[in-house]
DNA sequence: ACTAGAATTTAGACATTCCTAATCATTCAA
DNA sequence: TTGAATGATTAGGAATGTCTAAATTCTAGT
């Protein structure tokens, strides 16, 4: 009766899908672990005998109490590590996910504690993801979506969600990562491009790619109270 | 044909006892490993099949070449992580054998190097034991155990062989850590105790407890030519 | 309402690594 | 030298986590 590493990892992954889809269907849990979907059928059954989701044959999974707090307790593991491996061993933040996705299951609670203290208790990592407490408690912002900025909007950049190197390597290059602050120069219509400024430079962004990144909007003038 | 978590510590494992006992039987890597016998034996033909190990039936293994490298690897691995953990995150040496156990498995070679270089290219861990080098070459002093010494003898400690978190505190506690400068005051015949002066303070230490410790011989007055 | 196609689950298998029970080999002592 | 104790191996089986192929269930379009 223990959780196993590929336990964790299913977990993770259903936290995850459950944030974006609501509730988890086989085959894109299969799909998000790059299993076959029986191998994904499997492990749901296995879950449900721990109490970890709550499974109906045909209709997917959802996450219990308990399933979403080990779910939490990796990604607490897998954000400090990030920072911690680009804060303290000069990691790109590029590089950073691979080497976390393979600790975040073997540190002891001692290590992150140490870690979490090391780093003046944190609460975001290098790709502006909100890091759960101890508790499991994870704070959520509703921060837009850059693609949906109209013209003239501007903010600042406060999450950079993916976790492609080659893609976080494009932006970083670009000035796009978090803390930056940038403005919407132009917008084509039908899913085109966005051109935003970002400090002294503008680019053009695809809106697919400017879907993941968060950003905190400043009020326009004349619109603060 | 990839080599498994497993089959590195018992590589590992295995190496350690060669150094001790040379031909290493299947019983006492079992033992080591707290594994039951026909799990060692299994284990051995495996590595046979990887040839990281040279195994005649019931005479025991040895390492060849390519086992050999691959355990200096992993021991490269727990020693830069030990003392990595000691410098950096604050562990006391009795805590850092237990964390780098399991982290000594999934770090990356980058991982690795940034640790190394971190450190300033050290050459030692927390316990005084050599690091090999990322080719796979080991150090070798030829210290004296401290069990050997006679009384009048003084010496710096240079490694504490014992992973026991609780001998290393106790140890700790009494100063007997490498590079403190201790004298016999006296040795109780029949392997009984030795009487050491540490510092300004004495103690009596067990022969068994003594012979893990290794001691740098300070060259007798009048002995230097 | 029916049916074709998509999604999902079941069935059966394989690789790892571990175990217990039983058999086989070695060695040491009488 | 022989035989009992010790040590090692074989035989057979369990748990994990994966796969492919086949059967089942669901869903949408007509």
């Amino acid at each position: 009766m223990k959780i196993t590493e590929a336990m964790q990892n299913y977990l993770k992954t259903i936290y995850r899908l459950q944030e974006r889809d609501g509730v988890v269907s086989t085959s894109s849990l299969a799909i998000a672990m790059s299993v076959a979907a029986p191998s994904a059928t499997g492990m749901m059954k296995k879950l449900v005998r721990y109490r970890t989701v709550r499974y109906t044959r045909y209709q997917g999974v959802v996450l219990t109490k308990t399933g979403r707090q080990i779910a939490l307790e990796v990604i607490r593991h897998h954000r400090l590590l990030e920072l911690y491996l680009a804060a303290s061993l000069g990691y790109s933040w590029d590089a950073v996910h691979e080497e976390a996705e393979r600790l975040e299951h073997v540190i002891s609670e001692d290590f992150e504690e140490r870690v979490f203290e090391a780093l003046g208790r944190p609460t975001r990592d290098p790709h502006g993801e909100p890091i759960p407490t101890r508790e499991g408690a994870l704070p959520v912002w509703n921060h837009d979506s850059l693609a949906d900025l109209e013209p003239g909007a501007s903010g600042t950049i406060r999450q950079v969600r993916d976790s492609s190197p080659d893609m976080l390597r494009y932006l970083g290059a670009r000035g796009l990562v978090p803390d930056a602050v940038i403005r919407v120069v132009d917008k084509a219509p039908f899913n085109g491009p966005l051109t935003v400024n970002v400090g002294a430079s503008t680019h053009a962004l695809g809106r697919d790619l400017a879907r993941h990144i968060r950003v905190e909007m400043r009020p326009m003038l004349g619109e603060q109270e």
